[in-house]
Parts: C-alpha cells; sequence; structure tokens
DNA sequence: GGTGGAATTTGCCTCAGCGCAAACAGAAAG
DNA sequence: CTTTCTGTTTGCGCTGAGGCAAATTCCACC
C-alpha cells in the first residue's frame, strides 16, 4: 500500500485548526481506496463499517424509496466527507454513495470516530458544522420542492451543481462530470421528460449549452432570475 | 426563580446514562421560561444566544422563505431540544420557534455547548444522535416531496403527529395540540383547500373526525394504507 | 464503418391539485 | 344576544407537468 501523507488533507476545511502531527496520526489511520465510476462507495441499509473523504472525484449519494424510486440527495466533492452516520450514532447507512466518476477516497473504521471525537477536538466541531450544513441544505430542499415550481428548482439545481463543481471553459461554466437529464430529474422531484424539455427551451434561449450527460451554463445570471422566480415568460 | 431539580430532565433521552451529580450541574446552569401561546421561543436569523430544552406544550419550528412561504419543518414535543445551532457550528437560528401552546422551557446560554459537549459526552453523542435523526427526517421529507401526491403526503403528515403526540380518546387518537388546515397545509406543501376537501373526504369515510383546529384519527390503518399509496380510490 | 444500446427529444393527451371566490360555521368578545 | 373574526367548506375552471409513445441522435464497441 502508498503511504498516505499529511498533504492529501491539509488545507481542507474539516481539518481546519489541526496540528501536523495530529493530521500525521489521522492520515495514519486512514486506507486509501480506488473506487471505479459507476461502483459504490457504500450502500444503503449495509453496516456502517467505515467513514469517508473523498480526495478527487464525485460521488452521487441517492437513497431508494420502497416503491422504486431513487432521490438523489446531493452530489460529494473532493474534500468532503460522507459516510458519517457513525457520528450520528447510526449503524447503518442511510443512502446509496455511487462514484459518479472515477474516484480516490480515504477510509476509516467507523470505530475510530470516538477517539478521533475526543482526541481532535477541532475536527469533530468541523465535522458537525459539516453535518449542520447539511441539515439546513435537506430543509431547503424541502422547502424548495413545497414552494416552487418544477422550472426553478432545475434552475436552482444547475447552479448549485455549478457552484460546487463548476469549470471555466470557452463555451460557459460546464459541470465537471456527466450528468443525465434523468440524474437532474432524480435531484428536482421530476421527469427526465421535462428536464429535457426545459433544457431544450434554455437552449433556445442561449442560457445553456448541453449534450449527453453534459451540461454547460452559459449565463449563470439569467438562470438566477429563472430559480428567483421572476422571469418574463416567453 | 423557582428552583431547579434534576428530577425535570432525568428519564428524557436526551439525558440517557448521564450520571445524577452531572444532570444536577446541567439544571443548574438553566433557567426555566414560560412562553406563551403563538409567542416564539426564537426566531429566524436571530443570533443563537440559547438552546432549549421543551419541558411542557409543543413548538412549531417554522421556515419563511423571501417570497413569503411559510414552511413548518417539525413540531417539538417535551422532552426534545431545539435551537442547538450552537452545537452544529451555526450563530443563527435557521427557523422561527412558535408555541403551539402555553409552554414552559428550559434554556442554556449557548456558550456553555462546549463545555456540556467536552463535560458530558453522552450528552453530546445524545445530542449528535437527536441531530442524526432530524437530517434523516428532512431527506424523508423531500423525498416524500418528490415522491408523493399530496394525499399520501397529507396522510403520512397525520400519522407522524399522531405518533408524535397521539391521545386516545374515546373517538380515536387525537392530535393533542390545536392545529388548522393551514398548518398541515405547511407541513405537506399544499394548500388549506386542498387539506379541507381531503379530510372532508376522509371523514365521509370514517376515517378520521375534525372539527377548528382539531383533528382526530379514527382508523389509523386505512389511514396508513393510503399514506403508503395503495389505496383503492372510491 | 457499421451496429446495438443508451440517452435524448418531442408531440399529444390527461388530470391532480391550485387559484379564485363565495358561502358558511363556530368561538370569543362586547 | 349580537357582532366580529377567524377558520373551514365547497364549486368551478385552468394549467403545469406527468404519462405514454415514437422518433432521433450519439457513443461505444465490435
Amino acid at each position: 500500500m502508498a503511504s498516505l501523507d499529511r498533504s492529501l488533507i491539509a488545507g481542507l476545511s474539516v481539518f481546519e485548526g489541526i496540528a501536523a502531527a495530529d493530521l500525521d496520526r489521522i492520515v495514519g489511520q486512514a486506507r486509501s481506496i480506488r473506487i471505479a465510476k459507476d461502483q459504490p462507495v457504500f450502500e444503503q441499509e449495509q453496516e456502517a463499517h467505515s467513514f469517508f473523504l473523498l480526495l478527487d472525484g464525485y460521488v452521487r449519494v441517492v437513497k431508494s424509496t420502497p416503491d422504486g424510486h431513487e432521490v438523489t440527495v446531493r452530489y460529494i466533492s473532493p474534500g468532503e466527507l460522507m459516510g458519517i452516520a457513525s457520528a450520528l450514532g447510526r449503524t447503518s447507512y442511510p443512502a446509496n454513495a455511487i462514484a459518479a466518476v472515477d474516484c480516490v477516497v480515504l477510509a476509516w473504521p467507523s470505530q475510530l470516530w470516538p477517539t478521533f471525537a475526543t482526541s481532535f477536538p477541532s475536527f469533530s466541531a468541523n465535522t458537525y458544522k459539516a453535518v449542520g450544513a447539511r441539515l439546513q441544505d435537506a430543509h431547503a430542499r424541502a422547502i424548495e420542492m413545497s414552494t416552487e415550481q418544477v422550472e426553478q428548482r432545475v434552475a436552482h439545481a444547475l447552479l448549485k451543481l455549478i457552484k460546487q463543481s463548476g469549470k471555466k471553459t470557452a463555451e460557459g461554466i460546464l459541470i465537471d462530470f456527466p450528468i443525465s437529464r434523468q440524474d437532474v430529474a432524480e435531484m428536482t422531484g421530476t421527469t427526465l421528460h421535462t428536464v429535457s424539455r426545459l433544457l431544450s427551451a434554455w437552449e433556445d434561449q442561449g442560457l445553456v449549452k448541453s449534450g449527453r450527460q453534459r451540461v454547460v451554463v452559459v449565463e449563470p445570471h439569467r438562470l438566477l432570475v429563472i430559480a428567483e422566480g421572476r422571469a418574463a415568460k416567453s
């Protein structure tokens, strides 16, 4: 196994304010894993044996409902923790985490969490801060779902994606991983048909450019106008 | 000020596994507050100066959107913590908390949280477990919103309410605080009109009995059938 | 370079549920 | 007892968006 270096994690916001020696001790306990595209990092209901840090790639977190629907909860970007069920007293993962592209993750056994929490208080504080942000986010999602129209929700979703993983290109801001109409639909609680119609309309208006599993936002502000709800209907 | 006794909080799940002496120390730092019906316990965006434990009554947690919509996030029952923004590294409350009936709460200054967390590890573990449950719940809400019809969502909401605060009566299970059609609408992302129509229909079928700010569930199982989605359309 | 499969586009139809508006009841206050 | 106010019921019409189905395009693998 390649030896792991603290430079992998120094500078990430979760590890802010932690001494170099402690970083070494933390990294020392991790093992690094490669996950191929479309393979799971962990699965819903499975026993939560580890928690993870995404080093490279993107991971889609999806919940499956008993009646066969799939809902995408969020995308994880490099530097974020995932599978932290153990920090919240859960013994199983609440969702599926699937690599959207080839990924590299660090994994720590769950039983290390209590030790980490007491030994590295700022690590635990940072982690709970991240949990707080996710709780916020989950509520925001629920609120969007209850108060906004599909068009606004899809606009919001695209804005969130480019904020999180946007990459500047000649054409505009590209979402940096393959994402299908179906994926967007699962994020916004609609159908791939409706997403396709919206993207087509926006493409005609020059707001976005999109192709197979690929979306480029050309005019973020105009998209924001739609997201905020006061867009002139053409 | 009346002296506070550890018997107020002993036995609550958040304080499970904490020694009597520690309970005394915890209670000793709290002050107890009465909140009249319809008065706020804390307000959205306000600086999070305290965190709270609901001793008696029910509190509705509501988020207001910029465009004037109100979304009810959850109801708090006696024994639950609220306003724990500080435990999640936030400096302001994320929502409004409004007393649904006259309430009694204990309040601790937010700056005590870090001390509590290190001095009483099981308190902190229990709290984060509760946070985990809320995160779960928030996701569940978002998922319901994306995959279920209004009828199912309202059925789910009623079932959740009776589970949380149901009181057996001669007629059936009563939701133990005043709740209007509007309130149910704000929980389920619909309108009071639609809720009214649904309750009327269910009343005709003998599933529920309802009146002004009052709902009694007569046949929980049949309601569950509707919530689960396979109900015979009459 | 052809072929199979997956992703996407689009048209058409349908309907759940919202908006509007008006009537109605029950509780509380005078 | 009457008035007022707040919460509730109900009818009607409209439409956003889903369902279905077919055509099309693009990619990846032979």
